[in-house]
DNA sequence: TCTGGGGTCCTAGGACCC
DNA sequence: TCTGGGGTCCTAGGACCC
């Protein structure tokens, strides 16, 4: 039974790091403006960057080096995310004075189901006010998609920037969504838009046309997913509880140079899981499992996890576990990143209880592990033990 | 002169249990 | 005498997104 139609918006803000600096620094206005990590630093990349930027063939995610290349009087600015953070509080505050229906999907970006909305506005006049609000009031652009689900909604409000305001109803899609190369479609990236273009399908209108099976075989249940939304096909409801449901908190460094030194890597280590430590607590979780990554100096990944003995937070409890999975899958090569993620996040809350109980059993396999710890050391021919992983008094 | 850091979701195999 | 089938948890890795 198909209930009523609805009619929901995507709201994206244009080039957002960006418009925030020029909001708070009118004289960057007009200008060529990236704002990139490590600015100073030889791996610094582009995160966003101005239109004005754009204009020279800056993108996100090129290094520093090729964009001042392409664009010598570039201006770069590292990233001030506490600003963005509360920025964007303020911005999604706007969104919900107009429905509770509001869904933060990043940090510059978010759902609204605006098909409750009292007053009787029409949508587009609905989106024109939101838009200008934006602008007034925080001086940032942004483009709206208005579509009866998300995925067009989404697809919309990228077909028109920046400050575009784009219509995409079902009638709208043979015209405006399936010209567009296959790659341009949300959730298709660069491997799934190689495997299409093997199959024959470059355009979203030919993944609509092709036959359910054939998408199937190839790509799983994402084939089916995918060929629902080429046909306009989606049912997700717009969720405002979703942006409360973590379910992972991680921090990761790419290192200033590539090492194989242990001790800088052990630093390194601790100082993430103590990022990771802090940030548990002020949410108010406590982890179950821990994961660790490794990025060669070959790029290639290798991610261990494991299951922690019981729930925990604190630095001296996970890094024991996070060191014991470096050094067990350490292949002693060269080390470009490292991260720490807390993996099975549970509501400090609800287990306060257990953690009580825990806290009896804690010293035995606290010790036991400092055991596995130095045994797997002895077998590196390593013998730093650093603090966190000494025997308990 | 090379490519950040924060995430989510999905798949697939093995262990284990009944 | 020669091996079922369902279900769950854990782990590794890939793809994708902003």
């Amino acid at each position: 039974m198909e209930s009523k139609a609805r009619v929901i918006f995507h709201i994206d803000m244009n080039s957002y790091y960006a418009s925030v600096e020029m909001a708070f620094h009118p004289e960057l206005k007009g200008k060529p403006l990236a704002i990139a990590g490590n600015a100073k630093e030889r791996r610094g990349i582009i995160v966003t960057c101005s239109y004005e930027a754009r204009k020279f063939g800056v993108k996100a995610t090129m290094p520093i080096w090729e964009a001042k290349k392409l664009c010598p009087n570039l201006i770069v600015k590292e990233p001030d995310f506490d600003k963005y953070r509360s920025v964007s509080k303020r911005m999604f505050e706007i969104l919900k004075s107009y429905t509770e229906w509001v869904e933060p999907v990043s940090i510059d970006e978010g759902y609204m189901d605006v098909t409750e909305v009292e007053g009787n506005l029409h949508p587009l006049k609905l989106a024109q006010a939101i838009q200008d609000r934006l602008l007034d009031e925080l001086q940032l652009p942004c483009s709206i998609g208005v579509a009866p689900n998300k995925f067009l909604a989404k697809m919309a409000s990228d077909m028109k920037k920046p400050l575009g305001i784009t219509v995409l109803r079902k009638r709208d899609m043979t015209h405006k969504l399936w010209p567009l190369e296959i790659q341009e479609m949300h959730g298709i990236g660069k491997k799934t838009a190689e495997k299409l273009k093997k199959l024959g399908f470059h355009t979203i209108g030919d993944l609509a046309k092709a036959p359910e099976l054939t998408l199937k075989v190839a790509l799983g249940v994402n084939g089916k997913k995918l060929w629902e939304r080429a046909n306009g096909i989606d049912r997700r409801k717009v969720d405002p509880e979703s942006v409360n449901e973590i379910k992972s908190i991680g921090n990761s460094t790419t290192l200033p140079t590539d090492t194989e030194d242990l001790h800088t890597l052990e630093r390194v280590l601790e100082s993430l899981t103590d990022r990771v430590s802090k940030r548990l607590y002020t949410r108010g979780y406590v982890t179950e499992g821990v994961q660790v990554t490794i990025r060669y100096f070959n790029r290639k990944n290798t991610n261990r996890s494991m299951t922690l003995a019981r729930p925990m937070y604190k630095t001296e409890e996970l890094l024991p576990y996070v060191k014991k999975l470096f050094i067990e899958n350490w292949n002693e090569d060269p080390v470009r990143l490292l991260g720490v993620t807390a993996t099975q996040l549970v509501d400090k809350k609800s287990v306060t209880q257990q953690l009580d109980l825990f806290s009896y059993e804690k010293d035995e396999k606290d010790y036991k592990l400092n055991e596995t710890l130095q045994q797997l050391y002895k077998k590196h021919g390593k013998s730093i033990i650093s603090k966190g992983v000494d025997k308990p008094k």
